[in-house]
DNA sequence: CTCTCTGCAAAGTATTTGCAGACTA
DNA sequence: TAGTCTGCAAATACTTTGCAGAGAG
């Protein structure tokens, strides 16, 4: 079984971007992007989450797929690397507008919330073109105490 | 040798802090602490690259220890750890001013600028008070490519 | 059919830990 | 002296890679 995908939104567009480069599209790399799909975009998953997850759906996926696969993910543009504070990076889907957006992560318990800023992109915008840089993309990582971790 | 350090400003509130928690002021945690002051704010080192300028200085300083007295240090507010893009973490400098600052990273080269921005920390702030969390830090990080990088 | 992809297991990095002796306070 | 710290080496976590067979186009 596959996760229910009614229309599968971005299928048609992994497919046609894996075959302009030669690649193949299988049911291991659509597994791990309808994954995202279907946790919806607030979610970020390691590696080894994405390997559980897929597991406990009855999806086998080996790790060394998935950590290839999310990398060819990434590098592709449909998912996001965040560095996050904890050891071990994660991904989450990327928004096909280019959206960025940016992260409050509690550093006692790891809740992370996200949220958009105008002024921040912006900033991160003047400081690339202050230093002649292109930019690619810009994050806002917030260390703070959420209200359960604040005594 | 250590290296010269005229007035060791933190040398002092070093010992103060280890010594409130029963912890002890020894030359390898004094001469991981110098390096950072003499290198200045705007270094950012991996535990590695601590080990080896030390090893350069004849300061010899195993790699547990650097590792060790990294998260120490840390812990402590003296050194702030950053999650910049590639591989390995990396440490800098607690301001103590408290003055954040971004960061701009080549993704191809790596090569990182520095700058400041006030709405950025304004819009930190805003964010964590909206989600009801105590703000700690917050920091930009710019991902983009650098003028040598971009052809 | 051809050439890419996967799974496995082994190899790498990066970082942490156990322990006996060294050293600070 | 008492208890913390260090260095070493082994252990752990995370990620990548080599290779032979499976599978997409």
């Amino acid at each position: 079984m596959s996760l229910p995908s009614p229309s599968a939104p971005a299928d048609g567009s992994l497919q046609q971007g894996l075959h302009q480069d030669g690649r193949r599209l299988t049911p291991q790399r659509k597994r791990v992007l309808e994954l995202f799909e279907h946790r919806g975009s607030g979610c970020h998953l390691s590696a080894e989450e994405v390997h559980q997850q897929l597991a406990s759906l009855q999806l086998k996926v080996s790790l060394a797929t998935v950590y290839r696969t999310l990398r060819l993910l990434a590098d592709m543009g449909f998912l996001q690397e965040l560095e996050l504070s904890e050891g071990g990076r994660r991904f989450e889907l990327a928004h096909g507008d280019h959206r960025d957006h940016h992260h409050l992560v509690c550093i006692r318990c790891g809740r992370t919330e996200e949220f958009e800023s105008e002024p921040v992109l912006m900033a991160g915008a003047d400081a690339a073109q202050q230093f002649g840089f292109k930019l690619i993309e810009s994050s806002l990582n917030v260390r703070a105490l959420c209200p359960n971790c604040q005594d």
